[in-house]
DNA sequence: ATTTTGCACCGCATATAATTCGGTAAATTC
DNA sequence: GAATTTACCGAATTATATGCGGTGCAAAAT
């Protein structure tokens, strides 16, 4: 069991993992460029990033607006048991709805943070009747809706 | 100024766009494959995709811990005043912190809520000692430490 | 109902990019 | 300081993306 631990990585690969976190589409030539390597090289650095599991996975970044999905909103739920099969029972609900999608165990209040996203409050509304307070885990819930956004960045800050 | 309207995009577009938001290095080859469609056509639909801005970007995803990231949190924030002015002069600030991955506009107790991403506590005390609450606009900060994450899905779920 | 018009599509040719490989130099280990 | 490993480069090969001319279908017009 070695997951979740610190890999090794240097300077260059940081620069390799600041350029793929702001633009994946970049060509391996255009970024040997940036990094001051030739091709061959970089690619076996962007490769063993990928096997190591420092890179997960890439992703399609899409305008929420545009698609029709106008209300965002963070929702803290309070469970009516803390016990472990209450939470996996939750868990396992909340993973069937894709409207969810973040769910965090958190310390304070509450004891989860959900992000949900939906077309409009009225099919917000029916999401959060029908869907998340039907499952009988969740004791109470709070919502706070997204007036806007003023920062989604994708790039983590990597610490020296 | 016809930005944040719906476009158009039928159902082939949709399908396009659930497999580049779950796997973006996708080859067009294969993904013609999967929607059955030929190679040209796809990249055209594709490329249209992101020339309306339904597609924005395209980003890796990283694994925060094996970069050393080890805490995350979400803070509600208050600020002392509510006037444009305010906002304005607590959103630059924020824009300069790199740690703050995000940061939304909400309704509800806080006025605005932020995912924090840092090494460790301590880099975490330090960083809302030093930077968030010096911010002179903010007037309530509440933190909620994530314990673990469910779910985080980059794939949003498409209306009908 | 028939013609016209305009897309969206296909296959193929070409261009671009990724990937592999053999060799070399530098760094690390013993 | 010799041996071994690691990281790098350039060039050849392979895979992929891209551009283009032609075709058929569907919608609109007559």
């Amino acid at each position: 069991m070695d997951n979740y631990v610190k890999v090794k990585f240097d300077k260059i690969d940081r620069k390799i993992l600041e350029i793929l976190q702001a633009n994946a589409k970049i060509t391996n030539a255009q970024l040997s460029k940036d990094i001051g390597l030739s091709p061959a090289p970089t690619l076996e650095r962007v490769k063993k990033l990928e096997q190591s599991g420092i890179i997960k996975s890439y992703h399609a970044k899409l305008d929420p607006e545009k698609i029709g999905l106008g209300v965002s909103t963070f929702v803290l739920v309070g469970l009516v048991g803390h016990n472990k099969s209450n939470i996996e029972a939750f868990m396992k609900e909340i993973d069937q709805i894709p409207e969810v999608i973040e769910c965090h165990h958190i310390t304070g209040t509450g004891d989860f943070i959900l992000k949900i996203i939906s077309k409009d409050i009225t099919s917000y509304q029916k999401l959060m009747l029908e869907k998340v307070s039907e499952i009988k885990e969740v004791d109470s819930m709070q919502s706070m809706v997204i007036l806007s956004t003023f920062k989604d960045s994708k790039v983590l800050p990597i610490p020296a």
